[in-house]
DNA sequence: CCAGCAAACTTGTCGCGACAACCATTCCCG
DNA sequence: CGGGAATGGTTGTCGCGACAAGTTTGCTGG
């Protein structure tokens, strides 16, 4: 097997987006935490919720909205609920299906953190990048998902929630 | 307090950065479980170890070079000591510094480990970037860096592990 | 020269996420 | 129209990382 090996713009790149990797996610958390009691992930499903309309969705859905797994959703769901920042209801239509609702608790609660949220996104993120960074940013993103993530359930992320994720090949091959 | 709100095309590039900071460590680190039985920090510890000369280093210098608190420094030593990867030594010139050294077992694992990691990397970052595009990652990454370790520490991670890191002024504000 | 502070780790506890196993419902097809 | 597969979700276990003490060694100033 030969190792086709990383070059110098490449490994330099590569160094640095790792350092992004390791330590970004740690800081939006800890001030999430901290400010408003919430894991950024939670604060993303909460966030997810309100931006939908009647701000409830399947289980399934939210996974798609969050990258998440859905075990891993479902866990977060249940400590929202005992917090009563949401609430799980079934739907007749389907009775396999779990539909997620945000309370007017968690409606207040998404609102209280919003701001602070979006201050330190701004300040680590977007403030340190020119407008042209932004979109390369963007554009570099899309491809590195594409790959990451064939289905393309991540772009479908603002804009629609009602196909399924393509045939699911998430073969990390 | 007037928010500053995120208008589409930073919407975007935020939305796309945070679906990749989300997945791409879960993939990487799959992927070296799997073929080496390696956490991706413990791959990086061990890899930082190979390519110093002497194969050691204070665990306060490796934690510089692999974004790593001590504590969690600490506990992933300990791990990979137990398996016989590392070990540790102390230097009577400064007995509270602990050193680390990668074994001959650990330099093997590296070895044999380093082909697959690189293959995905390529795979799943470079391969799909351009030329411009890997440049401009590692802009945009330096930027964000910048912002976020003031004290440069991971810049200086492919350059000297010589000096501290600078006043550390590591607040989230 | 020693008191107090800082540096360098280590250890303990807790909580979240990954993975696997499981249950319920629905779909598909012979 | 009945039985197996597929879909949608939940639960249990385990391991790693964050944070908060605690410990030892070195440094510095009065």
């Amino acid at each position: 097997m030969d190792t086709p090996w990383l070059d110098r713009p490449q490994l330099s790149s590569w160094v640095r987006l790792r350092a992004v990797l390791e330590l970004l996610p740690g800081v939006l958390d800890a001030q999430l935490r901290r400010d408003a009691d919430l894991t950024e992930f939670e604060y993303y499903v909460l966030s997810t919720l309100s931006e939908t309309p009647g701000r409830a969705l399947r289980m399934t859905e939210l996974s798609w909205g969050t990258n998440a797994t859905l075990p891993r959703l479902s866990h977060v769901v249940t400590r929202l609920q005992k917090r009563g920042l949401v609430e799980r209801f079934s739907c007749p239509e389907d009775r396999r299906t779990t539909h997620v609702r945000l309370t007017d608790d968690g409606w207040e609660k998404v609102r209280q953190a919003a701001p602070g949220h979006v201050a330190i996104v701004h300040h680590h993120v977007i403030d340190v990048l020119t407008d042209e960074q932004i979109r390369q940013l963007a554009a570099i993103s899309d491809a590195i998902l594409a790959r990451l993530d064939p289905s393309e359930t991540m772009t479908a992320t603002y804009t629609r929630y009602d196909e399924p994720p393509k045939p699911q090949t998430r073969d990390v091959k």
